[in-house]
DNA sequence: TTCTTGACTTGGACGAAGTCCATCGTAGGA
DNA sequence: TCCTACGATGGACTTCGTCCAAGTCAAGAA
């Protein structure tokens, strides 16, 4: 994610102090933050940023590809900085806590042709659910 | 679906004429409606049912595990009549459209011991993405 | 059949999450 | 150093959903 500011001056980003901050929450493994916790830790510290700009800053990064926008029930979307790396999601149903996981097997091919109703299939999210051990 | 006012007087549910318009309405396959739009069928039949009493019955009806409720992105959650049978979706891209559908496999089966982080994994839901005949 | 009562419905206020916009500020090239 | 187009700001606004006090009525009792 370090690499991360680098390519987004390739893509002509000007940097201001808003969008590196942005980008330095955004650091790290298993990260998935509401867009409020994300503007939370940026205003730590550089108090003066605004919630408009975090939510620009994040609809820039989802459309560059650089961050994935998790959907949770009912909740606030939450924004995944891992999405060079395909994954998928386990979620405590207790507690919340998200970890990403990497299943084995091909989900898509396991489409049966006469339940596509002509769609062409290309991506399959999956949420696995369950107790983490803390909330067992 | 039918049964679901006997299930429900079984209950001990009050019969209103609200809750038999929001069966009504929640009848059929491939249903995934907003609240918003369940609230619209049924004041068709019934013009001075609240927008409350949508919310309420649903919520009742999810309680009961009658109805599913459907995360979308970003959007209004989907309320899934369609909750005896286990299944997951196929949802457009485009338009929006979703569809029910069974995977063949065996997903929980599918995601390694080593990525279970000490969960006791329960169940997994599933969205395949592409876009359908139409919108293609 | 009528009465009674607590469960149900209603509309509107309220709240959380997210978008939009006019205005101001500044990164970075000339 | 100066210019200016791109980005930041805060507040109004929208959408989706929850909550509540007051009124209504389904269904059991008599
Ligand atoms: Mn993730
Ligand atoms: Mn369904
Ligand atoms: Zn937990
Ligand atoms: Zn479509």
């Amino acid at each position: 994610m370090s690499d991360l500011l680098g390519r987004l001056r390739g893509r002509g980003w000007r940097m201001t102090s808003q969008r590196r901050v942005v980008a330095e929450v955004l650091d790290g493994d298993h990260v998935h933050l509401t867009a409020d916790e994300v503007h939370l830790r940026a205003a730590a510290r550089l108090p003066e940023i605004s919630r408009a700009t975090v939510y620009n800053t994040l609809g820039e990064l989802v459309a560059l590809g650089e961050v994935l926008e998790v959907s949770t029930v009912g909740r606030a979307k939450r924004y995944d900085p891992n999405a060079r790396n395909p994954h998928q999601h386990l979620v405590c149903s207790g507690c919340g806590t998200v970890r990403d996981v990497h299943p084995v097997g091909n989900a898509i091919g396991d489409l049966p042709e006469e339940e596509r109703f002509g769609f062409a299939v290309g991506s399959v999210e999956m949420t696995y659910r369950g107790l983490c051990p803390a909330c067992a």
